[in-house]
DNA sequence: TGTACATCAGTGAACGCGCGTTCACTGATGTAC
DNA sequence: TGTACATCAGTGAACGCGCGTTCACTGATGTAC
């Protein structure tokens, strides 16, 4: 292995960026590291990324697109609208937990300005178009009154903000989901709850 | 005003800790930046508190404080249970979207570890004693069996990811609240959409 | 009331750190003729 | 096939920055006698 050009210095730089990702979370993912990391010069990455950002950007941009994969197939297979609903809150709570850094990446605020890396932007539309897609009936879509749309919006926007925060409270250890339930179950539980039954206790 | 000994730094301090962190977040509150801002020597600080986490504590308890007070005053108000739970809904999220910044400190990483700050500890767990009681029916707790109880708890945890979830979505951006119509409006309408129920559409 | 002394808030300088980024450079590769 | 040259990935050193923290110190205050 040469030192110079052996051609795939990027993808090396993107599956480190990756591994650091993952073990240390968005704060540990300096670009010193990185190329410390990688075994290449501190200036190396900036031939093949648009500085820090532009890595940060690139790995949000894969993680993104797992993220909508994932929830995609989930989605794909449900046949039952409300069933759907559901199961799409489970997965979405799913990734978070298996991929609590790259979840944070994508929601926080080390994640580059969406209008600076447009990839990027189209990745999270993407990503939140699976989801209001999923959530609001497709195949009814073409024939809705524009009050109509409305309240599919808001039901899309109800399911999406519930998983959202399971995803996130149980990701930083405010809720501790029950050791004795998967936790699929216990998301879909959550889920499921009406707060405007009255209560039968 | 002597140099020394002028007696409220420590209130100053903290004091400044808060503009700062309203202007700039938690990432923004460094203690060099922090002792800048209030006109005393980088070494002041610590006279006071106990290092950076110090200070961030203090913050984040005062923070807490002011959430559990709001989130009270709103619980003690409503009397009829279902009401209760959509209107503390309303006022969590109304808290985060009015201090954005004390909301992320609160929940977010820069927060000092619970377990080496025990005032952190006791104030965190207070707000979320405030939410789960407003949440379960309190007047009746006493007589609850063991699975009444975990079906009261699940209905608090239910509640509360669902609220943390738009409060999130919507301080980072995600969620843009419609410009015609009150926020708490809009919120109250989130957090009363049932999944479970068949789509009107 | 006056004086010696302990206390302790605040100072200014320095430590060492890791960071993002830039710079002039080197040397391998590919291509045009 | 051989040679001149342009390209460009990668280097190593340096820039300047802000940070958290520590240190020996100074000087104001309060107290004991």
């Amino acid at each position: 292995m040469g030192k110079y050009h052996h051609g795939d210095v990027r993808n090396v730089l993107l599956q480190k960026a990756e591994t650091i990702l993952t073990e240390e979370g968005p704060t540990g993912l300096s670009l010193r590291r990185l190329a410390r990391m990688t075994g290449v010069s501190e200036a190396a990455p900036y031939r093949h990324f648009d500085g820090k950002d532009g890595i940060l950007a690139a790995v949000a941009i894969a993680a993104f697109e797992r993220f909508a994969e994932q929830l995609e197939s989930v989605a794909a297979n449900v046949a039952h609208h409300e069933e759907r609903i559901m199961k799409l809150g489970a997965a979405y709570v799913g990734f978070a937990v298996e991929n609590p850094q790259h979840f944070r990446l994508i929601f926080g605020r080390e994640r580059p300005p969406l209008d600076q890396y447009p990839e990027l932007r189209d990745a999270a539309d993407n990503a939140f178009d699976v989801l209001q897609r999923a959530v609001t009936s497709v195949d009814r879509k073409a024939e809705m009154t524009l009050t109509e749309a409305a309240t599919a919006y808001n039901r899309a926007l109800a399911a999406w903000s519930r998983a959202h925060g399971i995803a996130m409270l149980v990701i930083d250890g405010m809720i501790v989901p029950p050791a004795d339930q998967e936790l699929g179950d216990f998301v879909l539980g959550l889920l499921a709850e009406d707060l405007t039954a009255p209560s039968d206790l």
